[in-house]
DNA sequence: GCAAAAGTGTTCCGACTACACCCATGC
DNA sequence: GCATGGGTGTAGTCGGAACACTTTTGC
């Protein structure tokens, strides 16, 4: 037996794949005779949309209340399951599209997670279907987004800190989903899928600090940093909010960030 | 409709996800009552394996023969359907130990590819069942592996840069696993789970250097930064290999390298 | 001795930190 | 004026790149 190290994978995945061992042992060489019994699967997406309030400085993520069995009444992750003749993408996009107005965003796939016995439904149902969920992360622009309340069923932003104990594994989910949220910031330009087309430098700095926490640098050399990239143009125009001296609006400038696309490099 | 950014998504997803609408509207909101026919899926664990000759100096993956259809006579990445009870982990541990004997590994989860039309059975089939591939990357000590020789089925281990043609969208997946075998080189230290218990600062250089290009640091430097991390420990014992000044064997030490999981850090 | 590989040291330079300080606005 | 936030500059420090140099082996 191979010793695997599945020590860089993070989670914790005792809940996930119960690690019972299959019902058919190695002995029996997968040959076009004598197939073993395959598992029939459907396929659920789940999304962990997180949002950043700039304005309450606080990092969000979208919920939605369970009608149905199982787990009624418990708060959990916006999912579906695939349909006939749709990709994973386009589900994960019609979950987003069925919950919330938004016009921009960045989706990404996650992580599969299907060991046998993650749904209850499972055993349930007369017949053996699995129930595998590929879940995604998504981060939208707060001010840019509308919850689509539909009246029944529950919907609504919470604070990451304040998350309840969610539906199925969903708590572990939306953990990872945060782990790669942070990760993205600091390796990718994904920030600026989330702000306006024109924004102040302050507003990327309150975007990071409200993701990353204020362990981070100071705005001052977060500023020279961030301009030294050469992927912010500056547009001339003077913007002022409240107090204090206006702030120069940037524009992200895709083309110059082209090159820098593959090279390894920091963002933060 | 929102914009969806899938730039960081590296993969060309065009064969993976032909984007075609799905049948039912996004009008039909997801209700208990009249529900979108879902899709049935049987699903795939495919695996990309490297494993890196340190004395060639280079970079190998594991490819089979394909002796039915679909693809028969293409090679393509070692993979198999899972079965009923057998969790995604278990069936990606299944093909390795059916392909190879292996005493050390690191594998992990890589992308999740379920888009319609990606498997030409699906057509085939009279009932209307998809394919879905969650694929995985391995990294393996070659040295220490012995391949699996059935007998009817081919199976070799090919230079990365002298891979044919594959079946399915296999060369897309071993595209995306060389991407995540780079990066976890960077930023993990995977590279012990595929040395031998003791090794020498040049046997882990070599890895990286092969695995990564010639295009990074020289010896000298990769050796000052490696042991300035206090994660290797010098066990004193010297081992002379042909011409040149013996070296000293070292060990990797997994409990000084535990404060530094979780830290943001680079290997190289 | 010479080649080859291991291992050490040193210099240079760029990047990041931690500030201090100036600028432009609202009130 | 003063508070507030935007923006610039600088001195100290850390770490990586490049490369010279020493050590210990095989032949």
């Amino acid at each position: 037996m191979p010793t695997t190290n599945h020590q860089s994978q993070d989670l914790d995945r005792s809940l996930v794949s119960s690690k019972q061992p299959s019902k058919q042992s190695i002995a029996s060489i997968e040959q076009p005779s004598n197939p073993a019994k395959l598992a029939d699967f459907k396929v659920g997406v789940d999304t962990v949309i997180f949002s950043v309030d700039t304005v309450q400085h606080r990092l969000l993520v979208l919920l939605v209340m369970r009608h149905q069995a199982p787990f009624t009444d418990y708060w959990s992750l916006p999912g579906t399951l695939v349909r006939e003749g749709e990709s994973l993408e386009d589900a994960a996009d019609r979950v987003l599209t069925e919950k919330i107005r938004v016009n921009n965003l960045y989706l990404e796939q996650l992580f599969t997670f299907g060991g046998p016995n993650r749904d209850p439904r499972e055993s349930e149902a007369a017949y053996n279907v699995r129930y595998l969920s590929v879940s995604h992360f998504a981060l939208v622009r707060f001010e840019d987004t509308a919850l689509i309340a539909d009246g029944v069923s529950g919907i609504a932003w919470y604070p990451l800190d304040r998350v309840p104990q969610l539906a199925f594994d969903h708590n572990q989910i939306l953990t990872y989903g945060y782990q790669r949220l942070r990760s993205k910031l600091e390796y990718s330009p994904v920030a600026f899928d989330v702000l306006p087309e024109m924004f102040t430098l302050g507003d990327v700095y309150q975007l990071y600090a409200t993701v990353l926490g204020e362990d981070f640098a100071d705005y001052s050399n977060f500023r020279t940093r961030l301009l030294k990239l050469r992927v912010l143009k500056d547009t001339g125009i003077k913007t002022s909010r409240g107090a204090g001296r206006p702030a120069s609006l940037y524009q992200f400038d895709a083309e110059a960030f082209e090159p820098l696309k593959d090279k390894p490099m920091v963002f933060l």
